[in-house]
DNA sequence: CTAAACTGGTTTCATTTGTAACCATCGAAA
DNA sequence: TTTCGATGGTTACAAATGAAACCAGTTTAG
């Protein structure tokens, strides 16, 4: 019997992982360059820049991070100064995370350049491209229930 | 003006990096739990098994891996004596890496393995989403000279 | 020839990450 | 109530990673 081989270039689990691995190296320089934040730092910016006040438990459900991430993004953010914790009234676990204006204003200056960014990469493909490649993405993510 | 908005749920470089861990995360169980390998160890030997004997810059540029890694990678599985390395006839800085007897019966059992494991991810979606997502990782991956 | 630039590969060191243990608080059950 | 199991969050420690320095050996240009 043949000895089964593997195609490494057509194997899903390599595939995405290299390619998102290539997107997100290149869109990190972005956000290292202008501010020397790290990916975590990023998210947790991002986060709660899109929803406003959150938990760090609802961080690390909202951008699927480890609660230890979380845990050091958040007080590398609060160093900055670009965030506060707020304890919450009734559960004294609990805190409220909300970006200050110095906060807020580092993400303001970040989203036009992540639109940018996008809108460059998938300028690079076809309207059909563009939407297989959403859908798929979308796909893929019900299946593995990683809403 | 109103403040822009990263909706970061729709936003490529995220979506694609979180699907990507999720799937690399629960693959990697297969030649962890089995073997005890890392992901760059895994990826070793998957590519000398598919392609045979390599140099350590030929699978670093097969597997988009940093030399150090492939140099650890390649260490631990001559540790483990699943590969040896040739040196080259003619320019000794080279050396030419194999798969050991041992390195490929550990191959050939993995091989069914990933492939269930893509069939089992790939069985959740449908005819026209695998498409879209093979097309959609193709393009991307052009676009980005990803090869 | 020979010096300088380059390449294959390894090592060192600082940073990042994951796991697990931990502390404090909370909620449910006895 | 008191106790015990969950939960929010931090910390300690080990392992994985990346950047840059490094060592050999090779090529190129003078």
């Amino acid at each position: 019997m043949e000895p089964e081989i593997l195609e490494l270039d057509s194997f899903l689990p390599y595939r995405l992982y290299r390619l998102a691995d290539t997107v997100s190296r290149e869109f990190s320089r972005i956000y290292k360059e202008r501010h020397g934040l790290t990916r975590p730092e990023w998210r947790t910016l991002s986060g709660l820049g899109q929803r406003g006040t959150m938990t760090a438990t609802e961080l690390g459900e909202q951008s699927a991070m480890h609660k230890t991430k979380v845990s050091r993004a958040v007080a590398e953010l609060e160093r900055r100064r670009w965030l506060i914790r707020t304890p919450d009234e009734t559960d004294r676990r609990v805190e409220h995370l909300t970006l200050t204006k110095a906060g807020f204003a580092a993400y303001r200056e970040m989203v036009p350049l992540a639109k940018a960014f996008e809108r460059e990469l998938l300028g690079k493909l076809s309207a059909e491209e563009r939407a297989a490649i959403a859908k798929g993405i979308a796909a893929l993510g019900a299946a593995l229930g990683d809403e």
